[in-house]
RNA sequence: UGCGGAAUUGUGUAACGGUAGCACGACAGACUCUGACUCUGUUUGUUGGGGUUCGAAUCCCUAUUCCGCAGCCA
C-alpha cells in the first residue's frame, strides 16, 4: 500500500458547505447518510479530469462518513463497450478508491425507467412525438420564438399505445420519440419538451438486444440517483442548465428519494488535451501508442509516466472545488508528484549522457563496495550495495575544462564528491581529434571513504556516478508535455498542430546501477524538470533514479 | 437578443459585515552527500462605477468581461 498522502484539513469549499447545511437539524437531509456516486459513461478511458470528479465524489462521501457508488452510465449503447468498463474500474482502484459491492449499471434500471415513463404519460406529462430529427431542429424555435410540436396534445391513451409499440420494436430507429411535456417557450432550451426516450437498435454491451428504446441522460440520471438513494449528485458545470429538468423528473415521477444535484467546475490544465474525442483521435491516428502512452493525460498514461496515485489525489485535493472555470498550471501537478516521490520513492543512480571518469591513483584490480541509503528521508527503507573501481561514468555536463563562476563540479583542480564513495580531485581530461572530451581524470583521497571528510573540509559539489565495471546499458525516455501553447483544448480546430515534437526523447547508451537488474526494466520515465527518473513503467513506480543532469541541462543558475 | 452561471496577485483556492490568508510559481538568503530536498524572507490581488454602513471581497444598484445551453450525446 502506498503511504497515505498527508491530506490537508478539509479545504473549505461550497459543496461541503451545502452538505453541512443539508445535514443540520431541519436541513434537507437531517439524520441521513451522505450518499454520492461517480457515474462515468463507459465509452473511453479515464483521464486526469475524471480524477478530480472521482476525488470530489468519493471525497465528499468520505468527509461526511457517507458512501459513494460506482455506476456505469450506459444509457447510449452507440459508443459503449465492456473494454472501457474494466479499464475504468482498474483506474479507480489504482487511484485508491473502493466501492465495495456498490457497483451498478444504469442499464439495470431500464425496466423501472420504462415504468416511470409510462407514469409520466398517464399523468399527461409526456407524449409520443413523430417529428424527425430534422423537423425537430426546425421546430425548436430560437431565443425569441417557442418550439412547436404538433403531437403535443396527443391523447394519453394514444401515447401509451405508441410508446409500448416503440418498446416492442414496431417502429424504425428515429421514427418517433417520447417527449416530456413541460414548456415549449422556456428560455431554458432543456425544458422545451425534451426527448426522454429514443429508438435505437444498437446492441447493448449489457442488455444485448432486449431493448430498442433507450432513455436520454436527462430522464435517466435523476432516476438512477433516486433509485440508489443518492443524496448529493455532484456533476460538472455544463449540467447546471439541466438541473430544472432533473428536479422536474424527480418531482413528477414516484421515485423513492429526492437527490440534490450540485455542479462544480471541471478541471482544466494548461498544455493538456482533456477531451475524450481528441484523445481518441491521438490514439486512432497513431500520434501516440495507445490510451496508456505515457504522454497521454489518461490515468493509465500518467501511471506509466511515473505518477503515483497519492500524488494525483493530493493534486485534486489541493486545486479545490469551485464554480469558477479555471485552468491549473501543469507544473502544479508536477509539484504534487515531486513531493510524493521525494518522500516515498527509493533512489538509484543513472547517467544519461555518460563520459568515463578514471581515478588514476586507484588500483586497477581493486573493487570495493558501499552501502547507500535508499531514501535519505526514510531510513527504514534500508540500503543497497553499490560497487566502485578505477573507472566509472559521470554526466558529461558534470565536467568543464574551465571553471565558471558558481560551478562546483568537475574542472581541473577542483575537489568533488562522488556520491557515497570518495572525494576526488579532478586533474584533467583527454579529448579526441574533434575536441570532444572522452575521458576525465581525477585522483581520489583514500581517507574520504564513504564520502566523508575526516578533516571537515567543505566539498561543494556532489556528483552521481555508476561503476564502469558493474553497470548496465539502458535506454531512458524523457517526456515533456505533449502539447505546446496556445491552449490546445480550446476550440475544435487544429489541436494536432500544437503537438510538441520533443514530447518524447529516447536516449540510448545510458548507464545505470546494476542493482536495477535489467536493462529492459530501465526504459525509465523521467519526471520532468525534477532530475529524477522513475523506473519500471508497468507497475506503480517505487524508485527514483537520481540524475541531476536533465534538470540542469541548461547549466547551473547564473548569479 | 432568451435562459443559466462565474469574476480575489502570474496560477489555483480561502475569508460568508470586522487584520484579504494558504498553496504553486518567481525572487532573495540559509542549509545540504547533488545546485535537488528542506527552512527563512520578499513581491504582486478583491473587474469598473455608484450606494448602505463606524466598517464591504462579502449587502444593494449599475456597468463590463468571460463561460455553458437550441443532440433522438453524456
Amino acid at each position: 500500500m502506498p503511504e497515505e498522502n498527508k491530506t490537508q484539513p478539509a479545504a473549505g469549499n461550497f459543496i461541503n458547505d451545502i452538505i453541512t447545511e443539508d445535514l443540520k437539524p431541519g436541513g434537507r437531509y437531517e439524520g441521513k447518510t451522505v450518499h454520492t456516486r461517480f457515474p462515468p459513461e463507459p465509452n473511453g478511458y479515464l483521464h486526469i479530469g475524471h480524477a478530480k470528479a472521482i476525488c470530489v465524489d468519493f471525497g465528499a462521501a468520505q468527509r461526511f462518513g457517507g458512501i459513494c457508488n460506482l455506476r456505469m452510465d450506459d444509457t447510449n449503447p452507440t459508443k459503449e463497450d465492456v473494454e472501457y468498463v474494466d479499464a475504468i474500474k482498474e483506474d479507480i482502484s489504482w487511484l485508491g478508491f473502493t466501492w465495495d459491492d456498490r457497483f451498478y449499471y444504469a442499464s439495470e434500471y431500464f425496466g423501472q425507467m420504462y415504468d416511470y415513463a409510462v407514469e409520466l404519460i398517464k399523468k399527461g406529462l409526456a407524449y409520443v412525438c413523430e417529428l424527425t430529427p430534422e423537423q425537430m431542429r426546425e421546430n425548436r424555435g430560437d431565443l425569441k420564438n417557442p418550439a412547436v410540436s404538433p403531437y403535443r396534445d396527443r391523447p394519453v391513451e394514444e401515447s401509451l399505445g405508441l410508446f409500448e409499440r416503440m418498446k416492442n420494436g414496431e417502429f424504425e430507429d428515429g421514427k418517433m420519440t417520447l417527449r416530456a411535456k413541460i414548456d415549449l417557450a422556456s428560455g431554458n432550451f432543456n425544458m422545451r419538451d425534451p426527448v426522454i426516450y429514443r429508438i435505437n437498435r444498437m446492441h447493448h454491451h449489457r442488455t444485448g438486444d432486449e431493448w430498442c428504446i433507450y432513455p436520454m441522460y436527462d430522464f435517466a440520471h435523476p432516476i438512477e440517483d433516486a433509485i440508489e438513494g443518492i443524496t448529493h449528485s455532484l456533476c460538472t458545470l455544463e449540467f447546471e442548465a439541466h438541473r430544472p429538468l432533473y428536479d422536474w423528473v424527480i418531482e413528477n415521477t414516484s421515485v423513492p428519494s429526492v437527490p440534490r444535484q450540485i455542479e462544480f467546475a471541471r478541471l482544466g490544465i494548461n498544455n493538456t488535451v482533456m477531451s475524450k474525442r481528441k484523445l481518441r483521435t491521438l490514439v486512432e491516428e497513431k500520434y501516440v501508442n495507445g490510451w496508456d502512452d505515457p504522454r497521454m493525460p489518461t490515468l493509465c498514461g500518467l501511471r506509466r509516466r511515473g505518477y503515483t496515485p497519492g500524488s494525483i489525489r493530493s493534486f485534486c485535493e489541493r486545486i479545490g472545488v469551485s464554480k469558477t472555470n479555471s485552468v491549473v498550471e501543469y507544473s502544479f501537478l508536477e509539484h504534487c508528484l515531486r513531493e510524493d516521490l521525494n518522500m516515498n520513492a527509493d533512489r538509484a543512480m543513472t547517467v544519461t549522457d555518460p563520459v568515463k571518469l578514471v581515478i588514476t591513483n586507484y588500483p586497477e584490480d581493486k573493487t570495493e563496495t558501499f552501502e547507500v541509503e535508499n531514501n535519505p528521508n526514510r531510513p527504514e527503507r534500508g540500503s543497497r550495495t553499490i560497487s566502485f573501481s578505477r573507472e566509472c561514468y559521470i554526466e558529461r555536463s558534470d565536467f568543464l575544462e574551465e571553471k565558471i563562476k558558481g560551478y562546483n563540479r568537475f574542472y581541473p583542480g577542483n575537489e568533488v564528491r562522488l556520491k557515497s564513495a570518495y572525494i576526488v580531485k579532478c586533474t584533467g581530461c583527454k579529448k579526441d581529434d574533434n575536441g570532444n572530451v572522452v575521458e576525465v581524470y581525477a585522483e581520489y583521497d583514500p581517507l574520504t571513504r564513504g564520502g566523508d571528510t575526516p578533516d571537515g573540509r567543505k566539498v561543494r559539489g556532489t556528483v552521481h556516478w555508476v561503476n564502469a565495471a558493474d553497470c548496465i546499458d539502458c535506454e531512458v525516455r524523457l517526456y515533456e508535455n505533449l502539447f505546446t501553447d496556445p491552449e490546445p483544448d480550446t476550440g475544435d480546430k487544429n489541436f494536432l498542430d500544437y503537438i510538441n515534437p520533443d514530447s518524447l526523447v529516447i536516449k540510448t547508451g545510458c548507464k545505470a546501477e546494476s542493482s536495477l537488474k535489467s536493462a529492459e526494466k530501465l526504459t525509465s520515465f523521467q519526471f520532468m524538470r525534477l532530475g529524477y527518473f522513475v523506473v519500471d513503467s508497468d507497475s506503480t513506480p517505487d524508485r527514483l533514479v537520481f540524475n541531476r543532469s536533465v534538470s540542469l541541462k541548461d547549466g547551473f543558475k547564473k548569479r
